[in-house]
Formats: structure tokens, C-alpha cells, sequence
DNA sequence: TGTTAGAATTTTATCGTTACAATTCAAAGT
DNA sequence: ACTTTGAATTGTAACGATAAAATTCTAACA
């Protein structure tokens, strides 16, 4: 491959001129200009972007962590990101935390070692001291989908306590009183703010939260069988279930079904995040709509405009969800 | 950051003793090596990769071009290569070809600049002729799933042909007859030889093929639909649908649903891939495994064994589906 | 004690760029 | 014609590591 020193001496100028047009940034005659983009195509010369990044300190890449590279809602989140660094040709890397601390905190060191010039994180098992300590470093930090104290200007998330409220409250509107809750772990700070909004509108609506009612599943499909098993394994009676997030919310439709209950009739199920199956599902998942994409476009935007300095963007840090009404919740006969 | 050379000063030895400490190869005495760590570690010191790839012409990147990033089947195949590479070090560039010519190339383009030691491709929009030429040039490719003439030994395949023949074979056995196949995009190698497979089961079982109960879908939901909406519009009698992928099927079910099918007794439906939410369709779907993750997996240690020349690497070049027998198809009545 | 082989270590060049200071050039002003 | 000035261009020193050649050290043996 062809190096600038090739170019420059086939056109017949220096390296710092060579290195000028490629850059665009400070000018160069047109007529010299001309010379070097011809020597440049004959050589069929390509920068190299590791000596660019060794000379500029800058390596064009964003590194990326989040919990699982598979799974509806990391995938969104991810093509969201990579679709608007790439139109603006940054680079992604990415790597996985598995939603465990050692995982995620070898992830973030394993980003850094590779100089990226900003990271992107959707950390969900480390400690907020551990991450404001880690933006002290070199290295600028971003979340996805967390808050963490004092430094929201990094942060872009979701209203999440706000479509807890919102998914109880449509229950409540539909004449459910006896309403069983799978929630997501609680260490995770999404979880624990949908279940506070779970309780706001419960509150609101004046109905106490009933404990055995109440189970902590672990945002799988599993967690949803698991749940809904225990739920009816108590003899209490429901005739709703709010699921933290849509895959558990999968989950307890099978496992309903399974149990010969009849849905949507004999039990209301409504989900979160509405992820693409959640159409599919039988009935139709009602769900609450959970932005990620966009966030996902908004986070990269935010690297873009902070960190490579582009000009024109303008940052949205907090996403609202909404109700997305489906078949899976009817009114309490 | 500390830099190698700061290291070198307060170890009192030169560069290139801390440089063989750091890569471990030639040796060194156990008493330098230890005045090296304390001195790397009191320093803080974390070799710049950057600065190293420079120098030793290794990236220790490789670029993966998929089509969605989203998506479970894409979602598998990332983690089972991620967490393979990750494991030993290395990092993985990933970005998107959205099943387009121009995108896919441009998305290769994009992945060679940014000097990757090795590409991992699942293209599927460009020809293999193109594919031969990028073989000439100095990156390393390997292809996911598609088999190109000639370069067997960098392929990672699946045996479609064998997938769509376990398929309708599997139909067949039940009783089935008139049966409707839904394909996926016939310029995708995968579909084609999905579709070859399905036509061979045909065959071997004396039924004819039947021009108005194919149609072609884009394997997305909307594929399935549409395809199955084609069928009953056109008044034929058929009592099973083989779908090229599982999100048509699923896109079926829901569409037989709306139309007032009971599933499995009018029509059973078989899918493709056994993605994850295949067994949280109602009925649960019958499918057929694709083992991606594994191959995720293999296509990385390919690479580890190639190009980081790692031993003890087994590989299979060929990997072969089967059936996975849920309720979706029962027998004919 | 003097050689010598082999291990341990250092020296020096290099990878392909960018960045900054230094220089040249061309047109305008006096 | 002679400065002046600002734009265009060049020369050269980084960037932080690796790699190959050169050197020093150590211990064994004659």
C-alpha cells in the first residue's frame, strides 16, 4: 500500500501539503491540490488511519458496551448508534458487560486500552461512585439509559418511572384492582424506576400494593414463567400482570397458556419496551414504547457534537415513553 | 499517560526491555523483569495499542460486516464471535450492509481503511465475483454463511439446502400434501438454497410443485403476511406453510390469526432458524435449528487460528441444522 | 587467566502520519 | 524598485511503540 511519503514525491510536493488535502482543513492552491488528488488515484494511495491516530491523538473510534449483543433491545440500541457514527465516518467497538460488575468494568478497561475517543455505556451492575470516578479520567464517558448523579449532561436517558406510571395507570383506566407486578432486577436502575412509577400510580389510584403480587424476574422470558408461576401457585387472585419489560411479558403468555388460561379474558398482560416481537405475540403485546433507537441516534450525536466538535446538533437528554395500545389488556369483566 | 519510555527511566533500563516484559515473547531476567512491573505499575502505565500497531503492522481489530445489527439472528452471530475474540484479546470492529451491493461494499471499504487484521463478512447483496477480487487484496477475508466458489477454506457455512429439505421433509411425514412455501429473497444464496432443499423433499416425495403457492418475502414479518394474504386470497386449498425464516412464519401466524384460523388445525406453519422467540409464538413454532452462535464462534477461532496463529483450534467448515419439533405442525386430518 | 558461547540488554531505525515553526512566494503599497 | 503582508508550502520533530542489529554480561571450559 502506497504511503503519503509515494504521494508526495510523485506529485512532486511535501508530506505536509499532502497531508493538508487530505484533511481539508487549511488551504492549498487549487492547481497543487489537483496534482496530489491525481498522485493520490494513481497510487491508489488510502490514509492509514493507525498512524493518523498515532499522530493526532484522535483514533476515530467510539467504543461501546452493553450487556448482551443479542436480544431485540440492544440491537436497536446498537444500530441506532453505529448508523449515525458511521454516516459520520467514526468507527464502533464493541463489547459486552453481561450485567455483571467484574464483566462490565473489564469491558470499560478493555475500550480504553484501545484509545477510543469517547466511550458509550449502558452499564447496569457498577456503582455510580465507580463511574464518576471513571469520568474523571482521560477518557470522555457517556451513558445510555442511566442517570448518574451530577453528570447528566452525559446521560441520555428514559423517563422510565414515567412509563411505570403509565402502564399501571392504562391497567387501572381498564377496571383492574387485583394487578400482580413481575419486576426487573432491582439492582438495575431501569427496574427500580419503572416498579417507583408502578407504585405512583398505584398510589394515585388508591390501591395498595399487594406484596405477594409482587415478583423480581430477571428481564427474561424465564423471568415471566417464573413470575406468573409463583403468582398463581399462591392462590391469589389477579386479573392483571404488569411486566417490566416485554420478554418476561413473552414469557408469562406462554406460561399462561400453557396453564389453560384463556387471554386476554381471563388475564390483562401489559409489557415494556416494545420491542418488534411485541406485535406478534397472541394476543398483541400492549406495551410501553421505549425510544431506544433514537436515543441510541442521540447518544452518537452527542459524542459527535462534544467530542469531534461538529456543529448543527441539537442533543435531546431525556426520552418520554409512551402507551402503545394492543390486545393483551381489556376491561376487567 | 505514562508512556513505555517514562517506564523505561524509572526502571533504569532500556525501552526495548520493557517492550519484551509487555509481550512476553524473548526473554528477560526475572530481576529486570520485576524492577519493569513495579516501575509499569507505580506509573500506571498501559501500553498505547495505538502506538503499537504502528510499529508491529497488527491491528488486533477484525471487522465484522453483518446486515442488521439488530435482529436475533444477527444478534447470535455477533456474540458467538465477540466473545470468542474478546476472550482472546482482540477487538471487534462491527458495522452494517443493510443486504445492499452499495453497502455493503462501502461497508468493506470502511472496515479495510481502518487497517483490521482480518474481515468476517455475512454479505449478501454482492456478487461472488466480487468477493474472489477482494480475496486478492492484503486483508484476510472469511465469509458467514455463504459459500464462495473457490475459497471453501475461508467459509463458515450452513447446509441450507439440507435445512429446507429436513423442513418439508418433516411436513411431509405428517400427512401433508398441498403445501404453501414462503421463500426468503432469491438473490440471497441462503434462500435459494433453502428453497432447492424444500424442492428436492418435493420431489423425492412425488409432489409437484406448485407455482401459485410460492411466494417470494423479504424475511421480515411483513413477508409472511403478505405471502400467506397471497395464498388465501387466491383461493387455494393448502394445509401447511413452510416459511423460509421464522420472522415470516411469525408474520404468518399473526396474519392467520387475524383472518380467523385456528392454529395448528387449519394450517400448520414451520419456520427457519429457531431464533429465540420461536418458542413464544402461539402455537409454539416447529422449526428448524441454525446454529449461528456456534458458527459465530468457529468463524472467530478461524481467524485466531489464521491469522493470530493460535493452536489447538479445531475447525469446522460446514455446519448442518436440524429439526426442532414443537407444536406448530401437527398431522393432517 | 583467557576464550567463548549464549543469554540479557541496549542502540538505533522505523512504522505513516500530523503539527508547528520556518521558509518561500506573489501581489499590493509606498 | 523595495518593503510589507498574508497565503502557500516545506522541513522536521514528534506520536509511542516494535524489531533487528549491536553490545555487554555471565558463566563455563580449556
Amino acid at each position: 500500500m502506497a504511503t503519503i511519503y509515494e504521494v508526495s514525491k510523485l506529485a512532486g510536493v511535501s508530506l505536509a501539503t499532502v497531508s493538508r488535502v487530505i484533511n481539508k482543513n487549511s488551504r492549498v492552491s487549487d492547481k497543487t491540490r489537483q496534482k496530489v488528488l491525481e498522485a493520490m488515484a494513481e497510487l491508489d494511495y488510502r490514509p492509514n488511519s493507525i498512524a493518523q491516530s498515532l499522530a493526532s491523538n484522535r483514533s476515530n473510534s467510539v467504543g461501546i458496551l452493553v450487556s448482551e449483543l443479542h436480544g431485540p433491545f440492544f440491537g436497536q440500541m446498537m444500530a441506532g448508534i453505529e448508523s449515525e457514527l458511521r454516516a459520520a465516518g467514526k468507527y464502533v467497538i464493541i463489547t459486552t458487560g453481561h450485567s455483571e460488575e467484574d464483566k462490565e468494568k473489564d469491558g470499560i478497561e478493555f475500550l480504553i486500552s484501545r484509545n477510543c475517543d469517547a466511550i458509550i455505556l449502558h452499564v447496569e451492575a457498577v456503582t455510580d461512585a465507580y463511574l464518576i470516578d471513571l469520568c474523571k479520567g482521560e477518557v470522555p464517558v457517556y451513558f445510555m439509559s442511566r442517570l448518574v448523579e451530577g453528570l447528566n449532561e452525559n446521560c441520555i436517558s428514559l423517563d422510565n418511572e414515567l412509563g411505570g406510571y403509565l402502564a399501571t395507570q392504562s391497567v387501572l383506566e381498564q377496571g383492574h384492582s387485583a394487578i400482580a407486578y413481575i419486576a426487573g432486577p432491582q439492582f438495575k436502575a431501569d427496574s427500580k424506576d419503572r416498579f417507583a412509577g408502578h407504585k405512583r400510580a398505584l398510589a394515585e389510584g388508591n390501591i395498595a400494593f399487594n406484596d405477594t403480587l409482587y415478583f423480581e424476574g430477571d428481564f427474561k422470558e424465564t423471568g415471566g414463567s417464573d413470575g406468573l408461576k409463583c403468582f398463581i401457585d399462591s392462590k391469589q387472585k389477579f386479573s392483571a400482570l404488569i411486566c417490566a419489560n416485554d420478554e418476561m411479558a413473552s414469557g408469562a403468555i406462554t406460561y399462561a397458556r400453557e396453564q389453560g388460561l384463556s387471554l386476554p379474558k381471563d388475564l390483562s398482560i401489559i409489557g415494556f419496551d416494545n420491542i418488534i416481537f411485541a406485535r406478534h405475540t397472541y394476543p398483541k403485546l400492549t406495551t410501553i414504547e421505549n425510544p431506544v433507537n433514537l436515543m441510541g441516534h442521540m447518544a452518537a450525536k452527542l459524542v459527535l457534537k462534544n467530542i469531534y466538535k461538529q456543529k448543527n446538533m441539537s442533543i435531546t437528554h431525556s426520552f418520554e415513553p409512551t402507551l402503545i395500545t394492543r390486545d393483551s389488556v381489556i376491561k376487567k369483566t
